[in-house]
DNA sequence: GACATTCTTCAGGAAATCGGCAGGAAGGTC
DNA sequence: GACCTTCCTGCCGATTTCCTGAAGAATGTC
């Protein structure tokens, strides 16, 4: 999952993303209100936390400028003050939800949780595809019973695949999603992982999973 | 476990406080309704304790709040005056339960235990993983059937721990439970009061029990 | 007020992980 | 079947992450 922080306090931003990060989620941070509102528009975010007290721009600038291109876009307001007008403004605004500073970050999770639960986004806490089985919660994966270890990478990499099975996953969007780069061609960074995840989860069994179509990308699948 | 205090008499407060600290919780305290209403609703307590006596919004108000958000939130009574009608428009109110200034400490425990055991939030005092154990109520420890001492803290975590047992728990969310502290990164509390706990109760032992995820956390569990 | 225990920060070192490289294999095209 | 492109795969250096002991600060105890 891609997240976007448009926060200027660094602490703060680096509580936030740390705490994604753990998760398994990606992060980006934005420091100021136009860095914001252009990774918002140009960026794939499953979900935008924005900060309203911000320089230059500030949130409320940001949430119109989001909604103006992107109607159905998920954000989450922080606002320092526990004013009802803010809320009610927010709300108004489009804001799909607000926390009042200063939070535990559980709260935020579970409302991010929420929203993309309303909006039908799966977020299960555990993942069946073929004999394989992945706990998002445990951080554990079997294949055919047995319990299989993963490094950070590997792990994130399949969470990823086994959020869409049949699907096809071209090289830059694996980047974009599991690395958070933008993929130039010139890296193999994709490459070598899937073959780390494959002498994990497929060399072992028969039935392979992760396939690759040439020239396009990969595809988690069960094949006759 | 977590607990909000709203309580506007500072004595009181400290007492309560330093009551449920000793017990290895976790509390916050508001000295009015606003900033009581403000944390009770977004942050996650266990349980809350409303004083009714309150500057600015009263208890009641507080109280209505709270119900009209979150229906399950547990919420103890304080009140000052043995006065029936109070009684009636608390439970009325939807809180769980009342006391009555003055009471002692033991008194307001043993409903805070009554009220998580019908809620099946705590349903056990003694809670078990592999040959540990840890008894919530006289705070000891054991593991393999010799008794463990712990310091105040080491004891707070590895509580967490036994109330999750096999779930990954994020260095945020541990700060967060057992520091009551928005994690940022920047320290390795969490990384050192492991390291200390792991002495005592696994470093003597065969078939270590913490278990470390690589950017991620720390799980307690049985490994083959 | 002195002492003891506990907690946090700091820093050095160890270990796991990651990304790039390069040679080889496989697939596609004419 | 030859040639070219694309992908696979093992290895190594660089980096990140974690562990660990020690010292100073904070807290509680007598």
């Amino acid at each position: 999952m891609k997240i976007l922080i448009i926060e200027d306090e660094p602490k703060t931003a680096a509580f936030l993303k740390k705490g994604f990060s753990e998760e398994g989620d990606i992060a980006d941070i934005a420091v100021n209100g136009v860095d914001g509102q252009h990774l918002a528009v140009t960026g794939n975010y499953d979900v935008i936390v924005l900060d309203v007290m911000l320089p230059q721009r500030d949130g409320w600038w940001v949430l119109q400028e989001i909604r103006s291109r992107r109607a159905d876009q998920p954000v989450i307001l922080l606002t320092a003050l526990d004013a009802v007008s803010q809320r009610v403004r927010g709300l108004q605004l489009g804001a799909d939800d607000y926390l009042v500073k200063p939070f535990a970050f559980s709260e935020l999770l579970a409302r991010v949780h929420n929203i993309l639960r309303r909006r039908n986004v799966r977020s299960e806490d555990v993942l069946h595809y073929a004999d394989m089985e992945i706990d998002l919660l445990r951080h554990k994966v079997w294949r055919a019973g047995e319990a299989i270890g993963l490094a950070p990478q590997e792990y994130r990499l399949l969470a990823y695949l086994m959020r869409f099975p049949g699907e096809v996953l071209t090289r830059t969007r694996i980047a974009e999603q599991v690395w958070d780069m933008n993929f130039d061609g010139d890296s193999n960074v994709v490459d070598v992982a899937i073959r780390r995840l494959r002498r994990k989860v497929d060399d072992p069994y028969s039935g392979k999973l992760i396939h690759t179509l040439r020239g396009v990308g990969y595809v988690l699948e069960t094949r006759g």
